[in-house]
DNA sequence: TTCCAACTGTTTTTT
DNA sequence: ACAGTTGGAA
């Protein structure tokens, strides 16, 4: 049958299995999504699961599509209604279809971090708690951790009066989520979790119904996510778990790779199905791979072998300087280049985001198109996080954290001292902003401004109520004063680009579609559907459909990004590279203290994390391996002296090819190029000029156009100065 | 309210 | 080095 042809046969064992809890250790490049996505069809196929049985479960939307692309492609089926998806969009997926059980508004909203961060910066403020004995950030580790536990505030001990007020805080927070009617994405899980725990009859419902649940990248499920799974797992039901312990790299922000073992141990798995098979790279990648991986102590023990031949050589290059090593990459890419690989099939990886400057730097230079990935994203713009404030506003006006954003954006005159007042009022009688806001307005002492601003949500809240989605979104930045303010402003037109992008987005969503509206009558205390008369019904529709568009872009903040665009080469971290293959990588920055980075040795088992990452990144690569560190790197404004990375000398030295580039070193151009360069004004970079006040100089860059544009001018005798070319006399020379 | 100078904290990151 | 934030002055 064709679904099983060309499977091996561990594959095949792995997709035909009986319905029992399974573990399938799966390597790099073992065909795991392959796999998985086999597995599913041949329960379909053989009437052995509905589509309504399986639940699968992923951390990446990016993993989650690619399942359901390939699954369309292999059966003819639908998979609208399926539950496939991230944790965090099936939980909230769970919680829309059973808000009332969960204890939310039908509206609720989800924090990203940033939000989140935002929020306790508030509360310690709204408490009067020094920040700097009880940081934001540090706060916000501490209750991430403690619900990726499962742990609630009163769930913990607290030895000393520190962690007690921490545990106060962590308390406080989550009454203000509750009051604001927003939930964080840890909560999303706990809640959801609580919801099954507390509620039997749901918890039954969908025990009966999941009879497959299959979870990817399992070495990297936290605490709660496994006990969630344990829950939700009945009976009857068969967990299929595919993961790799040597690839668990998220161990810093509460990934248990034990969660393996205790699969085993807590589902009786027969056994263990290991894929060892390596269908990507060429041999000498493997044995470099599989050498490094054995120095872990703490493994589930693998290796990964290939039927392919050795190949070349793993190349590895010592630079003088963090300079020197990116031009030797400029060079070494453009080699490949003329070799006929195309520049998206190569990829740039790095331990950490900092060093990505340096390369662009060279790229740019080299005029070598390149992408970044793992940069600011869409939903994360500033323009986007205030228009999605406003719309969370219009959805929920209980929602300090919106308000905030935007009671004052554009600026309407409400400054810090009516905006303290409110939270004095708000404060007193617990109440949210917005309420507070109202009642000064009752009380006839509230400046107009504030009038204005609640005056205008209102008005934004009842025109939206008959628009669809899109126009609902045209609407709010129209009358909202975001297009004219971004229209004033002078760098603002791709931020213009970006709100008529939201638009696009919001037309292009579709609500998914809501396969457990039965589902509510089960929940004793919803209200039936005769206490709702047209209007609210119609209200209800137009906020769960804001609600569901502003979950999708919390849920999915980077999925807007993902351009596919002309030839390029990829820049990214090695965390971001991860279930990526490409012809040819290149990992940088082998040094001690970089990669391994120097901050990990502070964590428990940190060094192992950091050689799971490594290899990570070496297994990426299908053909050409290269290897590169250098001697010297400006590190926070400083020039750091570095030593290969131990990572190095745990690679077998046969399999390593030292090169030595063709240029000589001294040949290296400086970061700057002083080859003349066209500016739009007409000067060019690098042209010598005069000024009445200033005396001779040199060009040095150049920004903006017509009556905005400036060039940096570097004066023998006045220093560097930035000049408009409008007013400034400049003279060539 | 707005602007600029001083100060700070810089591992990885998805949701 | 550098970007983001905060505090004080205008």
């Amino acid at each position: 049958m064709t679904l099983y042809q060309n499977l091996n046969p561990e594959q095949l064992a792995a997709v035909t299995l009986p319905h029992e809890s399974a573990l399938i250790l799966a390597g790099a490049g073992s065909g795991k999504t392959r796999v998985l996505t086999t597995r599913i069809a041949h329960l379909i196929q053989t009437g052995q699961a509905s589509s309504g049985s399986l639940f699968a479960v992923t951390f990446t939307n990016k993993a989650a599509k690619e399942m359901l692309t390939r699954l369309t492609a292999m059966l003819p089926i639908n998979t609208r209604g399926m539950w496939v998806g991230t944790f965090h969009g099936l939980a909230n997926r769970l919680l829309r279809a059973h808000f009332r059980d969960a204890g939310l508004p039908q509206t609720f909203q989800i924090l990203d971090s940033a939000d989140q961060l935002g929020a306790l910066k508030r509360l310690l403020k709204t408490l009067n708690v020094d920040d700097e004995k009880y940081p934001p950030k540090q706060l916000q580790g501490f209750i991430n951790g403690l619900k990726d536990q499962g742990l609630r505030a009163d769930k913990i001990d607290a030895p000393d009066p520190w962690t007690r007020k921490m545990q106060q805080l962590y308390a406080a927070y989550d009454e203000q989520c509750q009051r604001e009617g927003v939930v964080d994405f840890a909560e999303l899980l706990l809640r959801s979790y609580e919801l099954l725990l507390n509620n039997a009859p749901l918890r039954e419902h969908y025990q009966s119904r999941f009879k497959h649940i299959l979870v990817d990248e399992f070495q990297d499920t936290n605490h709660l996510q496994y006990q969630w799974l344990k829950l939700l797992a009945g009976a009857q039901a068969a967990i299929f778990a595919v993961g790799d312990d040597d690839q668990s790299i998220y161990a810093f922000r509460g990934a248990r790779v034990g969660n393996m073992a205790d699969f085993e141990r807590d589902f009786q798995v027969a056994k263990v199905i290991r894929l060892e098979q390596n269908y990507r790279s060429h041999g000498n990648i493997l044995d470099a791979a599989n050498a490094l991986i054995r120095n872990n102590q703490t493994r589930l023990g693998k290796n990964l072998w290939t039927s392919d031949h050795a190949g070349e050589a793993i190349r590895v290059f010592e630079a003088a300087s963090d300079f020197e090593e990116a031009s030797f990459i400029v060079d070494e890419v453009k080699a490949l280049q003329r070799e006929g690989v195309a520049l998206s099939d190569i990829a740039l990886l790095y331990r950490s985001n900092a060093q990505s400057r340096v390369l662009e730097h060279a790229l740019f230079n080299a005029a070598i198109p390149y992408r970044v990935y793992g940069g600011l994203r869409f939903f994360d713009r500033q323009e986007i996080k205030h228009a999605l404030a406003y719309l969370r506003l219009i959805g929920n006006p209980d929602d300090d954290g919106a308000l905030l954003r935007v009671i004052n954006f554009p600026a309407r005159g409400i400054g810090a001292r009516s905006l303290e007042q409110l939270q004095d009022i708000a404060r007193q009688s617990g109440i949210s902003l917005w309420q507070a806001a109202q009642r000064k307005l009752l009380s006839g002492k509230a400046g107009s401004s504030i009038a204005v601003f609640t005056g205008l949500i209102e008005s934004l809240r009842s025109a939206c109520a008959d628009l669809p989605l899109p126009e609902q979104v045209e609407h709010m930045l129209a009358h909202s004063g975001l297009i004219a303010h971004y229209e004033k402003e002078k760098e603002g037109e791709d931020r213009l680009e970006n709100l008529n992008e939201l638009i696009n987005a919001a037309a292009g969503f579709v609500l998914e579609a809501e396969p457990e509206t039965e589902m509510l009558s089960l929940s004793p205390n919803s209200l039936p559907r005769g206490e709702r008369d047209a209007d609210s019904l119609r209200e209800i529709h137009f906020t769960s459909e804001l609600a569901a568009f502003l979950a999708h872009a919390s849920l999915e903040a980077g999925e807007h990004q993902a351009i596919a665009g002309a030839d390029a080469l990829q820049l990214m971290t090695v965390h971001a590279a991860k279930g990526l293959e490409f012809h040819a990588v290149f990992i940088c920055g082998l040094e001690e203290g970089l990669f391994p980075h120097e901050n990990s040795n502070r964590e428990k088992d940190g060094l192992e994390e950091e050689r799971r990452l490594m290899y990570v990144a070496i297994t990426r690569a299908r053909r050409r391996l290269t290897i590169s560190f250098a001697d010297t790197r400006m590190l926070h404004g400083q020039l750091r002296y570095g030593i290969a990375s131990r990572f190095l000398e745990e690679l077998p030295p046969q399999l390593l090819k030292r090169i030595n580039r063709a240029v000589p070193v001294f040949a290296v151009q400086p970061a700057f190029n002083p080859k003349p360069r066209e500016t739009d004004s007409g000067w060019h970079i690098g042209q010598a000029v005069s000024h009445a006040k200033f005396g001779h100089g040199l060009i040095i860059d150049s920004e903006g156009r017509g009556a905005d544009a400036r060039v940096q001018v570097s004066f023998n005798d006045a220093g560097v100065k930035w000049l408009a070319l409008e007013y400034a006399k400049l003279e060539p020379r």
